[in-house]
DNA sequence: CGGCGCATTGAGGGCGGTCAATTGGTGTGG
DNA sequence: CCACACCAATTGACCGCCCTCAATGCGCCG
């Protein structure tokens, strides 16, 4: 059915908005290649990015009941994605409900991650969130198949990642360095590789439940 | 339909959880009285607001498609709530397309909202993100008419405030000392009074586009 | 080879944290 | 009617994480 519900594919290139705050769009996408993110712009020009997006994840599934963007979506790197029209989305609502629950899961997990994320950035320090995004990122990225064995290419910057954690770059780059100095990861070019995932763990405070990864009857 | 889903209604008293974080709860919760919020505790003890609600809201629809909860919800104040079994959400996703979509909406607004609290967390300074969560908490209950000219009855202590926004009890203190001395809002008691609706928005970079108040068609 | 973007480093400062004590309001019991 | 307990609000002192500004290093590409 998902796959009937595509009409076309479209590339973006690094750095460009894929929807822009203000917009209606009048379909969602799904991410099929790269990194994406969701992001709002500040009077004072800083940026916060609310999410990071891996290919599998239907980055704007909440604009189909939402319609106007409250926030843009760029991409972080070269990106291919799947564009299924709202009218079609509606049609699925109208005639399949399964299908329609798990749409609905989707945006769901959105949120659970949103709230996760909010943990980190209102109570963690500076290594705990940073450790606690890798963690979850490499998780993430396993699913889709998008790993190897404790490694997996992440195209980010530094400064991408302080607007991601509410960080200076300086001091993302510091506590990187941290991060490797424990012997937690190294991260060379764009190939990050966790050299102690259960010690990684700990120090995120990272618990997946809320992933929910689990298969559950919907 | 939504009226007949109610099964019975239920009371908390104040400090008390309504669902815990494990809990896979076989039905969900619309506040009807009084004020909720969802947190997450840390291993350190910390905790972490990551939501506020009011009147109104339908507190944990989300853990209808996602089935476990990641986090727990405890009641603020006195609450009085009232109980929709998921067996019966299933049944309205089966039968009432319309309904469900906003169902649906519902948990995307949530989402919404998550995301404009990540931008207060990670990019505000305090002033900023107290000033934000009281005109979006001002919103939300003139809303559904619980708010009287400019002010509205808020029952949370300045560390429950905190926790919402990552901050410690003493900072929110001196940061509700800044607001009333620029004469943006008095706070006595549980009253809380915006004088100065306008700079208050300004101090606080508040647009509610988030919170989608626009009717639509869905 | 020069330019550009990103990573890295250093110095200095401020916002917000922690610890600890005090105030004040409210309810309860004597 | 007062004494006392309890909880939230408030205040002070001190500290440290993280920010800002600015310079330098470094790899890649035309």
């Amino acid at each position: 059915m998902l796959e009937g519900a595509i009409v076309r594919t479209t590339a973006f290139q690094a750095d460009e908005d894929m929807v822009r705050e203000g917009d209606r769009p009048s379909d969602s996408k799904l991410l099929l290649e790269g990194f994406a993110a969701r992001y709002k712009i500040l009077h004072n020009g800083k940026r916060q990015i609310t999410s990071i997006h891996v290919p599998g994840d239907f980055v704007d599934l909440h604009n189909f009941t939402l319609k106007v963007m409250d926030h843009a979506i760029f991409a972080m790197s070269p990106c291919k994605v799947a564009v299924v029209p709202h009218e079609v989305l509606h049609r699925i609502t109208e005639e399949h409900p399964h299908l329609t629950r798990l749409l609905w899961l989707n945006t769901t997990i959105d949120g659970a991650i949103h709230r996760q994320t909010l943990v980190n950035l209102g109570r963690q320090a500076a290594l705990g969130q940073l450790a606690h995004l890798l963690c979850e990122l490499f998780v993430r990225l396993e699913v889709v198949g998008e790993t190897e064995d404790y490694s997996f290419r992440l195209p980010i910057t530094q400064s991408e990642l302080g607007d991601a954690l509410g960080l200076s770059t300086v001091h993302v780059n510091r506590t990187l360095q941290e991060l490797r100095s424990q012997g937690l990861l190294t991260w060379r070019g764009n190939l990050v590789v966790i050299e102690d995932w259960e010690r990684l763990c700990e120090v995120a405070q990272f618990d997946p439940v809320y992933l929910n990864l689990e298969h559950q009857p919907r």
